[in-house]
This record gives structure tokens, sequence and C-alpha cells, in this order.
DNA sequence: TGAAATGTTGGGGCG
DNA sequence: ACGCCCCAACATTTC
């Protein structure tokens, strides 16, 4: 009798185009189906409050995908390695197989478990599947790791294509008789007490299904127009795929050539495609910079930064927190995310600007607050694209690139679409003071029924002060 | 994947 | 008619 093969997920919950799931099958031995919530993760990166509720329905999702292909999903809690030595002793289990996460402590992990395995004669075999091209793929004519995008990107665009999205093959077969399962609702994945996820179910569908439904709707609708309107935050303009891409439910294969095979069709909307497709371009830039400075999450790339004068106080961070800062946008953004785990990539750039250079406090105390808020929190993306707006970043924001939260509320929210949504208590507040209630006449506050400080704060900070003093404390560490 | 300060230009009001 | 000033509007540079 052959042994059972067993099929580690990890951050690729979904069976469509899933190459180690290909292999297995391809094996033609019977499959344990494995998901482990390793909750010991070293690093201090456990997966956040928001990450987690998504996490309890994508597996429920794959749970009834796997169903469907007459699978039932194994779910145990513990250490990984723990966890697969205790499987492979009750099955007989002879092999594990998986795909590769980057992080640098899975990575670590990874090796870890090779040689483990190895020894005891058990296969263990990592895939590739979520990324377009493996780190150390791309690299600079000098065999170096790119540093800057464009070039980064350039580069891959010259490589071969990124293998075609498979189906998993039909008829496969699973093992039996399984180990126990453990049962979902005792993770206590989502939130009680309270419950503010309660609506979530209407603004997210977690699970391969809803990925590919939203791939579907956003080419069909709204990369078209994606160039100017994404920039938008008042308009849904953007894929929104951030959180299935996270946690593995759509490959960035299957994204790419849906992409490609629109843009075909519509010749005219190739530069929207582009610029969409440079999106997962940044994603693949920052999993590369992540494997080559695993550093990244906690240490700025640059190295004048260590001696940033970093200042601002706990109140200022949770007024920022809050969505409680006095400026629209901003308070807006911070808002959305509270209210959906999700924000708009402009506003993202706007908050995240405000928090390191208004109030000069550490990139990482945002970091941190994104992870555990939003939905798509991704260690490589979150803790790059920090980076980035900081200043401290490879291929960063010059950092005396300030943004002023008036004028780009004035500049991407017109209307105050955003803004109003958001922030209710300014609705009554016309266009042209809508994104500076500081400036309005008592009348219009009056007329519009809202009393500064009371009902909406007042700018915590300065703009102009503000900026004034952030050059200042650049001017502190540059040319060190 | 900025904004502010500074520089330049050109039309119009005015003496 | 002319010079002068004001100031948008736009371009450049500086942070």
């Amino acid at each position: 009798m052959t042994s059972p093969l067993i099929f580690w997920f990890r951050q690729d919950l979904r069976t469509v185009d899933l190459p180690g799931l290909n292999a297995a099958a391809a094996t033609g031995r019977p499959l344990i189906a494995l998901y482990i919530f390793d909750d010991t993760t070293p690093g201090d990166w456990k997966a956040g409050a928001a990450s987690r509720w998504w996490l309890h329905h994508s597996l429920e999702a794959l749970a009834g995908a796997l169903q469907e292909c007459g699978a039932d999903l194994v779910l145990q809690r513990g250490k990984a390695s723990d966890v697969l030595d205790a499987v492979i002793e009750e099955t007989g289990a002879d092999a594990v197989y998986c795909s590769r996460q980057y992080e640098p402590w899975a990575g670590d992990l990874e090796q870890a478990l090779h040689a483990r395995f190895e020894a005891r004669g058990i296969e263990f075999k990592r895939f590739p599947g979520h990324l377009l091209h493996e780190p150390g793929s791309v690299r600079t004519l000098a065999g170096d790791p790119f540093k800057v995008f464009t070039p980064f990107w350039r580069a891959c665009s010259a490589l071969p294509e990124p293998p075609e999205p498979k189906a998993l093959p039909e008829g496969l077969h699973w093992h039996s008789p399984l180990p126990e399962t453990d049962n979902l609702n005792d993770w206590q994945l989502l939130p009680r007490k309270p419950d503010w996820a309660a609506d979530w179910r209407e603004l997210w569908t977690p699970g391969a299904e809803g990925a590919h439904t939203r791939l579907q709707r956003f080419l069909e609708d709204r990369l078209a127009d994606y160039g100017d309107a994404r920039d938008i935050p008042g308009v849904s303009a953007t894929s929104g795929l951030s959180p299935h891409l996270h946690h593995g439910e759509i490959s960035p294969r299957s994204i790419w050539h849906a992409t490609q095979a629109w843009a075909e069709q519509h010749p005219q909307s190739r530069a929207a495609a582009d610029k969409f497709l440079a999106e997962l371009g940044w994603r693949e830039f920052s999993y590369h910079l992540l494997v080559f400075f695993p550093e990244i999450p906690a240490k700025a790339f640059k190295p004048a930064f260590d001696e940033f004068p970093w200042a601002g106080s706990q109140k200022q961070l949770q007024a920022w927190q809050r969505g409680q800062t006095g400026y629209p946008i901003v308070d807006a953004g911070m808002r959305e995310l509270w209210a959906t785990g999700y924000m708009h990539n402009r506003v993202r750039m706007v908050t995240a600007s405000f928090l390191t250079k208004h109030l000069l406090i550490d990139w990482r105390a945002g970091e941190r607050w994104f992870w555990d808020t939003l939905v798509d929190a991704d260690l490589a993306s979150n803790s790059c694209s920090w980076q980035w707006v900081a200043g401290s970043g490879a291929d960063a924001a010059p950092y005396f690139r300030i943004f002023n939260p008036t004028t780009q509320g004035e500049k991407f929210d017109t209307a105050g679409e955003y803004v109003r949504r958001w922030v209710p208590e300014l609705t009554g507040l016309s266009d042209k003071y809508l994104h500076k209630p500081w400036e309005a006449p008592k009348v219009v506050l009056q007329e519009a029924g809202l009393t500064l400080g009371k009902d909406y704060p007042q700018p915590i900070v300065d703009h102009r002060e503000a900026r004034e003093a952030a050059l200042a404390a650049y001017g502190q560490i540059k040319g060190k």
C-alpha cells in the first residue's frame, strides 16, 4: 500500500493554479489536505485581528472547495513542525508538499523542516506559486538584487511569461482515515465583544470563488478606467484583490494572464492594463526586497534613518488611529480602515505621510497598526510601503515629499464623496471648506451644524509648522 | 505614486 | 502710445 502524501496548506488557500497540489496529485498517491494554524510564529508578526477574520472565512471556503473534490480539510493548531510530525506518525505519510512562503521565519522554518525530514527519509518539497517570479530569478547584470522598482519591473517583463494557471486535475485520490480535525470555531479567529466585523460579509467574500468573481468584475467594469479612476477614493475603481492575494486564494499568475487576455481584447486600454499589472509589480518588488533584506519589516533600509529623531506622542498616535486628526482626508481613511479592514491606496499614502511627517511618529507604529487592522496585511507589501512613504526604504519617496492633506483631498476627493462617507459630521459643509473646515467662516460652520473642537476636532497640528518641523528633522540625518 | 518657493511670461488696467 | 504695475498662469528649483 502506498503511503499518503500531506499537502500542507499555508498562505495558498485555493485549489486552482496551485503547483504543489498539482504535483502532489500527479504522484497518484493518496493525499491529506492539512492546514496548520501556527500562532507560535516567531518574529512577533502573528496574523492581526482583521487578517484572522479573513482567515476564518477563507478556511471555510477552502474546506467547501475541497469537499467538492471529495476531500476533508484537516485543521490543526500548534507549532508546524510538531503538527506535521504527529500527522506523519499517525497516518504513515512519507511526503510533505507545500507552497513556498517568503517571510524570514517561513524561510527558516522550511529549511529546518527540510533538514529534519531528509534525515528521516521523508520527502519535503516546496513549490512556487505565490509570486510571478521567484526571488533570485530577477537580478541586475552584476547579479545583485534590484533596489529600484523601474529597472526591476523592466527586467521582469524581459523574463519568459509566468506559466499559465492550471486547474486541479479530476479524480484525486484522498487518504483515509484522517487524523482528527479541530473545529474552526474553536480557534476563535472571529472577533466577539464587540463583533466589529458583523457586516463585513457584505463587503468581502473571502475564498477563491470570491476572488475570481472580483477579478472578473474588475476586468469587466473597472479596468478600462483604472488609469485615472484608481486615484479617486470615492469611486470604486480598484480591484480590491489584495486580501485574496495575501491569503493565496488567487494566484498572481491567474491575475496576470486574465489581465493580458483582457488587454488583447481591449487594445485601446493597454495603458490601463499595464498600470494595473505594475501594481502586481510592486507586490513582487516588495517580496524580492524582503527576501534579500529580511530586516526590512523592522529596520530602516537606509541606515541614515536609524538616527531619525522620531517624536510624536501616544495621544497623537491615538488621534491618527481613531480618525480624529482634524484633517478630513486623513480621518476618512483611518475610519474606512477601522470600519472595513481596508483603505484606498491613495489614502494609505496620505495617512502614512501624515503619521511619519506631520506627527513625526516612527513608521513602525503605523506599520503595526496597519498590520492589525488590514484584511490584506502582508509583511512584504506593508513594510516596504511604509518605508517607501517614510523615505527610509529602497527606491523610496524622497523624504521631503510631504503630502498636503488639504491639497490631496481637494485633488482626489473633489466632490467630497469619500470624506462625507467616512466623516459624516462634515456632510453639511460645502465642497469649498470640506477639506479645510478650520478655514470656514463661523456662519458656514453654523449652517453646517458644526462646532469645531466639539463635533469634529481642530487640526491636531498646523500643516505649515508640521511640514517645517519634518524638514528640519530630516536635515539632522541628511548626509549621514 | 508632491508641495512650496521662486522665476518667467504675458495680458490688461491705468496714468 | 507707452511704460509701469499687478497678477494669473505656467515653468523651474528647492525642500
